[in-house]
Parts: structure tokens; sequence; C-alpha cells
RNA sequence: GGUUUCCUGGCCGAGCGGUUAGGCACAGCUCUGCAAAAGCUGCUACAGCGGUUCGAAUCCGCUGGAAACCUCCA
């Protein structure tokens, strides 16, 4: 298993360092990724996050750990300004029961995540079927003596728990207490709580709200933070290895999570805390509330202000992957373009890659110098990645193994300039981490399409050749243009002619 | 106002005290019927000012600029 050789270093937030991983359980990784809130479209933010940690996940998968990933699906609890359950908004708006807004939400989140090729995780839970589950942990809070009810409402007791257990609120967010109490005093009405940093862990219905349910306390709904705590619990254990979600869940989300765990069981949850960096539009961080979004759709169909044409998912995957997770990207038409040739180069590459001949010669030992200098890429790659995940790097060292690539096949370098084990390694090791590692598909091959259009195009690109061999270059280049105008680019090389679409 | 982060060449973006990151764009060359593709070479960097160090984009301080969080957001 790789995971016993290589030394992977994770960024915790809770340290505020690049921390080695050791997995609680040995040879098993539980993870768990704060999921969406499904009263709308999911937008970029939302995908960056979830390709981010499809990648940690693909990656923990080849070091040959054995994953569960659980991600939920929030599709009750959290409140808009106006008070509102956010189901209950969505479902007045589009005169739909609140679980049909749920289901159509969780139906286009998924579509989403498909096309941008991650895989799913190991279980999703819903917020709405962990009610019991949550109701439980309000008890054992309550027990525990950190949480008080008012008027059928139950609050957490921040101030006791910060007493009871020094440092560990504020833990996440790198709040001061002092500061968090100072700043909240100004909030509006919290008339019920205790203390202005208390937060809701069950909240009593009002007549306007539709999704409750019935507790010990009163009708009403778990608190905003709760089901992440229930549900962790629940899948992964009071203890498990890593608790992922967007840089902008830390406060007052992820902090609170912290509290109600540790409040229920006393002991802590995750052991790393792995946050993501958002996605800038016009330098500014996307969101959904205030309006400064591009959503994938408008992405994918060039139909925005903000870009000239249409970006492919993968594209847009590819994109995300050459930054940093932990970076703030911002999204511009130039960067998408510079994505978008280096990816289609790329996907180029690994056909070109797979298509040169192995000597069958066996191994022997020896080793040139363009032998070790691809072998050192190989490793700077895995290297990359155990270095908190740096996909940038592992896309740099494919870039640079694309090099020898190339100029084996234009014979600018000969066959034979790579031993075959090498050759064979990277052919391996290029793939494992485009496909599996990197999670991209290759849309810009004919892999997908039926045989009659790599028919077809034998069939063209044969006239074509025939029209070039008697100097009628006007037929040949008629061809080539008609070709190019509906996306296929014709590549003439020593080895002959290729094709391809350009993405 | 409080807390925190960031500021790298035309653009995107790695970098965590000593290496050419890488990609895109641009220029020249090779190849080509021409072009494209591909390869090679070149090309502009570390916001500013100080300090620590044999050595700093990288550590410290100050100044300037930007952003995030403090309220639902990935």
């Amino acid at each position: 298993m790789l995971h016993e050789t290589r030394k992977l270093r994770i960024y915790n937030t809770l340290t505020g360092k690049k921390d080695v991983f050791e997995p609680i359980t040995p040879g098993y990784v539980g993870m768990y990724v704060c999921g969406p809130t499904v009263y709308n479209d999911a937008h970029l933010g939302n995908c960056r996050t979830y390709v981010s940690f499809d990648v940690i996940h693909r990656y923990f998968r080849h070091l040959g750990y054995k994953v569960r990933y659980v991600r939920n699906i929030t599709d009750v609890g959290h409140l808009t300004d106006d008070g509102e359950d956010r189901m209950a908004k969505g479902s007045k708006l589009a005169q739909l029961e609140p679980m049909e807004v749920a289901q159509k939400y969780t139906l286009g989140f998924h579509d989403m995540m498909r096309i941008l090729n991650t895989l799913p995780p190991s279980i999703e839970p819903r917020a709405t079927g962990h009610i019991p589950e949550q109701i439980e942990m309000v008890q054992s809070i309550l027990d525990r003596g950190l949480a008080y009810e008012r008027n059928g409402s139950v609050y957490f007791n921040v101030p006791k728990f910060a007493g009871e257990n020094p440092g560990v609120y504020g833990s996440v967010s790198g709040r001061i207490l002092d500061d968090l109490y100072a700043e909240t005093r100004e909030l509006k009405n919290q008339d019920e709580k205790n203390h202005p940093a208390d937060f809701a862990i069950w909240m009593k219905a009002r007549p306007q709200d539709l999704m409750v349910w019935n507790s010990p306390w009163s009708v009403g709904f778990p608190g905003w933070h709760l089901e992440c705590s229930a549900m962790s619990t629940k899948y992964l254990g009071k203890t498990f290895d890593i608790h992922g979600g967007g840089n902008d869940l830390k406060f007052p989300h992820h902090e609170n999570e912290v509290a109600q765990n540790h409040g229920a069981c006393g002991c802590s949850p995750a052991r790393t805390w792995m946050h993501t960096n958002m996605l800038l539009l016009n330098n500014k961080k996307m969101s959904k509330s205030d309006g400064n979004t591009i959503s994938p759709a408008e992405l994918f169909s060039g139909n925005s202000p903000h870009t000239t044409k249409a970006y492919s998912p993968m594209v847009v995957r590819f994109f995300m992957l050459m930054a940093h997770y932990r970076s703030t990207l911002d999204i511009t038409d130039d960067a998408l373009l510079a994505a978008e040739k280096g990816y289609s180069k790329l996907m180029e590459t690994s056909r070109l890659l797979q298509s040169l001949p192995v000597d069958s010669k066996a191994f022997d030992g020896s080793e040139n110098e363009h032998d070790r200098a691809v072998s050192t890429l190989m490793e700077e790659a895995y290297k990359g990645m155990d270095d908190d995940f740096n996909t940038a790097v592992v896309i740099a060292a494919l870039n640079e193994m694309g090099s020898y690539v190339h100029k084996i096949a234009n014979k600018q370098l000969p066959a034979d300039a790579l031993s075959p084990w090498v050759l064979d390694r990277m052919k391996a090791i290029f793939n494992t981490f485009l496909f599996d590692i990197l999670g991209l598909l290759d849309d810009t091959s004919s892999a997908g399409d039926s045989g009659v259009v790599d028919g077809l195009m034998n069939l063209v690109l044969d006239m074509r050749a025939q029209a070039r061999a008697q100097k009628d270059w006007a037929a040949s280049d008629k061809i080539r243009d008609a070709l190019s105008a509906i996306g296929i680019q014709v590549k003439d090389g020593k080895e002959g002619v290729t094709w391809g679409r350009s993405v």
C-alpha cells in the first residue's frame, strides 16, 4: 500500500500548519464534508469546494486507504435574513412543497457533480432524515448541562462550555472569545438567549414554518449547525479523521459544530479540519446572496457577460486544479482560455504517450539521464500531492513529462531515449494522475463517439491525403478549413495525420 | 470597529531561507506546400521601505493596496 511508504502532510486549520496525516484506524479514513443547502441551483463556488475534496478523496483512495466519505445534503434548518426557514421561503416563491424544492435542487446538484466527474460520497445523508439523531444530540447536550430551554427553544450555553473547556471554542475560526462577546452584543433580537454568543440547537416553530417536527421541547426544527454534528457522529463516530468545508463555514458553522459535538460527548470531533478557499469573480467572493455569481450552466454555454465563449466542464475542473485549494482563485476569461489550452494539450499528450511503442526489453537496471529526469518528475507529482494536495505542482510535473513525450513522438529524441521500463511506468503514472487522481476526463477525444465518427474521419483524412499527394492544395485546404469550422483540428505530424476536437 | 489572510513577470498561478515551477500570451528558429500542431531558444517577477542572515519572493517591522470572516453562503 502506498500510504505505508508515503508521508502525506495536510494543512490543519486547528494547528495552523501542515501536519503529517495519521489516520485513527490504520488503513482507513473517515472524512466529512459539509454539503450544499438545496434551495437554489448549485453555483461554481460550491463546485470548487467539492472538486477539491473529490481530488482529496481520490488521492486517499489512490494511496490505498479505505475511505468513508460523508457529504450531507442540507434540506432544512437554515434561517434567512427575515427569519423564514430557507426551504419554506423557496417553496412559497415557487409554489411548491418544501421537499419538492429540496428534491429539485438535490437532483440538479447531483447532475452537476456528475458533469464535473466527481466521485459520489460513500454516504450522502439528509438533514431531514436525521431528526431523531439531532433531537438525541440536543438531549445529550442538555443532560451535560451545556444548554438551556427557553420558551420551547433550546440554546447552547457558549460561556459555560468555554469555561469548562478552555481553548476549544475559537479553535477553528481563530476567534477570541472576548472579542466574540463584544461583537455579538450589538446584534438584533437575541432576547431569549442568556448570552449573545449562545446559539439555538432547537427552535420552536412559528405558525409560518412548514418543516417542523415534534420534540420534547416543542414542535419545531433543529438548530442551524446541528445536522452536521449529528450525522458525522452517526456515520464516522465521535472522533474521526477529517472534516472539511468552505472557508466561509469556519464561523459560526464549524465553530459551533465542534462545540456541539464536544458538548454532547465530551470529546473532540475531527482531528483535522480542512478549509477550501473561495472562488472569486471580479476579485470578489462569489456569493449567492449578493448576486456576484456565474452559474456552471452559464459557463458551459458561454451565456454570460463575464466570458467570451463556452468552456467545457473538464476545462473548468482543470482550471480549478491549476490553483491550490487553499488559495483564492479568480475567474477571468483569460485564465479560462489559458486553462482550456493547457487542458487540451495535456489530453493530447496523454493520447500520444499511450501510443508510443514500448520495447519488450527486460529490465536490466540501467538508467540514462532521461530516465532519471522522468523518474524525478514522477516523484515530484507524488510529492506535490503529498504536500497538502498541491495539484498545481502535479500539473507542472505532467507538463514537463509531456515535453519528453512530444520529443520522442516527433523524433527529436530517439525512440529509445527512455528505457522501456521507465516509459512503461510513465504511461501508467501519467494517466493515473490525470484521470484517476485529478479526475479529469478526455472530452477532446473521439472515445465517446460511435465508430461512425472515426470511420468518417478516416475517410475524409484519406481523401485529403490523396489531394495532398497530387499537390491539390485547394482541395486539401478546403477539407482542413471545413473541419476546423466544425471544431475539428487536423494535425499534420511526421508520423501522419491525426485529429482532435478543439474544446 | 474587531479578527485573519493575501499582494509573484502581459495574464493565470506554484513557491514555506540557497533549484529554470508550470501554463497561457508574445518574439525568433526547426519542421511544413502553406498553416496549424509539436519541439527548441528568448522575454518581462517577487507592492514599497527598512531589518535579521554568508544568503530572503520566502523570516521580522513599518507603509500602501486588496479580500475574507465577525449575519445565510462552499
